[in-house]
RNA sequence: GGAGAGAUGGCAGAGUGGUCGAUUGCGGCGGUCUUGAAAACCGCUGUACCGCAAGGUACCGGGGGUUCGAAUCCCUCUCUCUCCGCCA
């Protein structure tokens, strides 16, 4: 969430932003700062009257030491009806922080200067497109065919075992899924990204920490009994690794990556959007997360950008960058990048990964932050990338790489599937 | 699942009702010494909120209670560790 010396200092400047999201926030904002003053007031008020308290118990403390028991019996009357009042104070104040932080936690991030305004990804802004789209014959099938037809997914035996959007990867369809994840993985490695297997149950705590709660609790899958969420990305447990940690300056920048499952409702998806690979409950995915400071967290993003375009040339996909428009904005991202590679047989860009800089949006709900230059503690800025999402990049590659005598590998990825061709 | 022990500042670890926001060590910062460094010695070193400031308030796992006064006593929750049981 944002900061509330943000917000105080910023007002007006961070209201024109979030309009770039069609969000007139001026009523939220009001509301947070007038529920401001009256916390800061009745702070005022019920500090004042602890001091006094303090001062009188200490004062009955040396009477009681210096034998003059009837003073002492006085004066503990009198701090009873303080202790009354500051009671009275203390609750109020209670419920005015809870209101102010589900304000806050209504608002969503401030998005960065370079963000577009618009209402849909029909708004978002085309940064680049690189690659040729292959001219396939009329024949061209896709992927869900060429899926069946060289036995690669079982879409049925994953319906019948779990349901909808829960497919079996076979044969050479489950060997592509773990060559493509160690090709990733490897990429990352070489960028300079640790790698963590982490949990793939994570508890609330962590799923407020990076916003998938209170925001998207129905997107994700709950377990009931022991109050654990499927992750929806290895994001969410990769970024609260360091939840609540005062981090040194030189431990910056941190660079992380995994790979993980990712579990995801999608509830009201429904359609084209849906078929085959296109959207799925249970997917793949490398992510690679970053830890930045301030100055750094937009070149950061530059470079995670670059690390995504390198693996889509070497895996020969056609693709473009958007600059996601406020209307298309996570709710907690000030500036995002989408990448989508063109599947060629259904004739539409698929998006295969997201990379966001949260600034201090997230770091403030996990309350991670660094010792600067001043030796002061300060939000670090947190990023995340899809590095990449597997199911559309199996479509696209299936789909772009068909051929009459079978489905071509590129070739910086044949060394980790052993196999060039799929026929 | 059963029994017991514990949770304190960046880390380690004291503190069992009253100047305790907290002894000490390590780490960090500054200084003396040194050509430089190390060692040694000296000093400083938690966070948040309110306030122009002086200063005030809160925080010793979370929540509640007792008391004039709680890190310290009571209740409760969560988590960690040890032992036993079960098990890949």
């Amino acid at each position: 969430m944002l900061t509330l010396q943000a917000l105080r200092h910023d007002r007006d400047a961070i209201q024109s932003a979030l309009a770039k999201r069609g969000l007139d926030a001026a009523p939220l904002l009001d509301r947070i700062l007038d529920l401001d003053l009256q916390r800061r007031t009745t702070q005022k008020e019920v500090d004042d009257l602890k001091a006094q308290q303090n001062a009188a118990s200490r004062e009955i403390g040396d009477l009681f030491k210096s034998g003059q028991k009837a003073e002492a019996e006085a004066r503990r009357a009198e701090v009873g009806e303080l202790k009354e009042r500051i009671h009275e104070l203390d609750e109020q104040q209670k419920a005015l922080i809870q209101q102010q932080e589900a304000a806050l936690l209504e608002l969503p991030n401030r998005p960065h200067d370079s963000v577009p305004s618009g209402q849909s990804d029909a708004d978002n802004e085309v940064v680049d497109e690189e690659g040729t789209k292959p001219e396939l014959g009329a024949d061209a099938k896709p992927h869900w065919e060429l899926a069946d037809q060289y036995r690669l997914i079982d879409f049925e035996a994953g319906v019948k075992i779990s349901g909808a959007g829960f497919p079996v990867y076979r044969g050479k369809g489950a060997k592509l899924q773990r060559a493509l994840i160690q090709f990733f993985l490897d990429r990352a490695d070489a960028a300079g990204y640790e790698e963590f297997i982490p949990p793939h149950l994570v508890n609330s705590d962590s799923g407020r920490g990076t916003g998938q709660l209170p925001d998207k609790e129905g997107q994700m899958y709950h377990c009931a009994d022991d109050d654990l969420y499927l992750i929806p990305t290895a994001e969410v447990p990769l970024t609260n690794l360091f939840r609540g940690d005062l981090l040194k300056a030189d431990d910056l920048p941190i660079q992380l990556c995994g790979y993980t499952p990712c579990f995801r409702r999608e509830a009201g998806s429904y359609g084209k959007d849906v078929r085959g690979l296109n959207r799925l409950h249970q997917f793949d995915k490398v992510e690679i997360v970053r830890f930045e400071k301030p100055e750094n967290s937009y070149a950061a993003l530059d470079g995670m950008v670059e690390h995504v375009k390198g693996l889509l040339r070497d895996l020969e996909l056609p693709f473009r960058t958007l600059r996601l428009c406020g209307g298309d904005l996570g709710f907690t991202s000030c500036l995002t990048y989408d990448l989508e590679v063109w599947s060629a047989a259904q004739g539409r860009w698929l998006e295969v990964s997201s990379v966001s800089n949260f600034e201090t949006y997230q770091s403030n709900r996990l309350h991670c932050r660094f010792k600067n230059g001043e030796g002061k503690p300060e939000l670090v800025h947190t990023l995340n990338g899809s590095a990449l999402a597997l199911p559309r990049i199996v479509a696209a590659l299936l789909e772009n790489h068909q051929t009459a005598d079978g489905i071509h590998i590129p070739a910086a990825l044949q060394r980790y599937t052993g196999f060039d061709r799929i026929a």
